[in-house]
DNA sequence: ATAGCCAACTGGTCAGACCAGTTTGTGGAT
DNA sequence: ATCCACAAACTGGTCTGACCAGTTGGCTAT
């Protein structure tokens, strides 16, 4: 009905982010200040103020009291690295945990499923990868240990399964990584993967639905732990902003 | 360079951002009014509108003037109507048993976690909704059902899972006569599901996590297996997709 | 020349007012 | 009794002007 109107706010944020990406303010460079866009706009400072915020929750801006706000550097890569998720995770750690909760879940079913329905292929593929897992050394790349775990969820036969587990990974990829490398060089952690690898091949390979679910839940909340782990050991699995939150009330006890 | 500093403008869109994260607001929900947060918070409206419109450039919120700020979906995968997902439904209704596949899952584990961490007030609103539930007549609509699990489902508080959950619940919206409508009818059906809910509900409110996933996941597999069966009496359980009820109108859209 | 301070920037926050859409409930007309 | 219209009472949108709080640079006093 109504969606041709666009707020004065609105419009002035697009004419900034317009300015500044049709080159007329190059990254780093100092945005007029509010009291000048405000006269030279015509509008209240208010109305430049939530444009400017708008244009920092995009990240094409970011400001400093009593100096001023400056272009970021920003590549306008198409990518959605710069999606909310992206954001969220950033800001919220618990997050990444809420993520492999759901996902223990969802990998067991996969599990299970693959050990239920694997077709002659399917046995062949995740023989296939692994046997890739077992034969790279998990310190180069997390691709043989990616792709393992893809066949299995392939294997479930349940496209809604795959393309849920799919979105998951996908974020994780994105946002932690580093710490996915942060945890295999431990020989200790990493013989224990590749152990609960075996459990999880062997499990799916004899047809051990329920066996199945059990280790492969078992191997993400091993995963879970051992970045719990490692984030109270003072590593930076993601960056953790520490705020105070007396505005809703919490749940009991989580973890 | 001191970095630590952070205006409260900030601080209040990280606060409502964790607030939605929690589940306090799920996706499509309303946020409450600028004024009333302006007073909650104890800041001036300013304030919070320059919070929302960081938010709003940052596609977590889209804000309707005259009626107000609506917490946008921010999973893109499994939200997405455009999903080459959304195809597979076309002519394969076994898609849509793969979803309840999936749902069985996380259903069961919304209900565990609710059992677990639900606070006072997430008991209040599974309350409300389960009389709201039980005092409507189950063929007029399925909103109270929907309410229902929706509570539960946000007393969890594990966004991911909130998300993940809301999606998959749209996309059946799309493509099947809402389960109850095709079950209810029947007298019986109606009566075992109706105390499939009570169970539910009294495993959550009793903090009984295992009972609840337990409940929770005949739950869906009942609703399973009575779709499977009306089906296979000729019945018409896929439906082509007739709702527009998705507002989201990006507001972030260019020009 | 330099240490120190102060004025003039900058953004951050507040208050209250008014405009502009939306929703809702109540009234009257039917 | 039903239904339509219209007036509150919401909602967000904009403006004004004031004051607080960091940063910067220049000007004094040493």
């Amino acid at each position: 009905m109504q969606v041709k109107t666009m707020g004065i706010s609105q419009e002035i944020s697009f004419r900034l982010e317009r300015l500044i990406l049709d080159g007329g303010l190059a990254p780093g460079q100092k945005v007029p200040s509010e009291r000048q866009l405000a006269t030279r706009l015509g509008v209240s400072r208010a109305i430049i103020r939530e444009a400017l915020h708008e244009l920092q929750g995009r990240g094409v801006i970011n400001t400093q009291h009593g100096r001023g706000s400056f272009v970021a550097n920003i590549v306008p890569s198409t990518n959605d690295d710069n999606s909310p998720l992206m954001h969220l995770f950033a800001g919220h750690p618990r997050t990444l945990y809420d993520l492999l909760e759901v996902r223990e879940q969802l990998e067991g079913q996969a599990a299970e499923l693959a050990a239920q329905r694997a077709t002659h292929g399917d046995r062949h593929r995740i023989t296939k990868a692994y046997q890739a897992l077992e034969e790279t050394d998990p310190l180069s790349n997390a691709r043989p240990d990616h792709g393992f775990h893809q066949a299995i969820v392939e294997a479930s036969h349940n496209p809604i399964l795959v393309h849920v587990l799919n979105g998951l990974k996908n974020m994780m990829l994105l946002t932690v990584h580093a710490s996915v490398a942060n945890l295999n060089p431990r020989a200790d952690m990493r013989e224990l993967i590749m152990k609960q690898h075996k459990q999880i091949y062997q499990a799916v390979m004899a047809g051990k639905a329920a066996s199945a679910r059990k280790v492969a839940m078992a191997h993400v909340r091993f995963v879970q732990d051992s970045l719990r782990g490692l984030e109270s050991q003072g590593a930076e699995v993601i960056r953790v902003p520490l705020y105070s939150d007396n505005f809703h009330e919490n749940p009991t006890k989580r973890y």
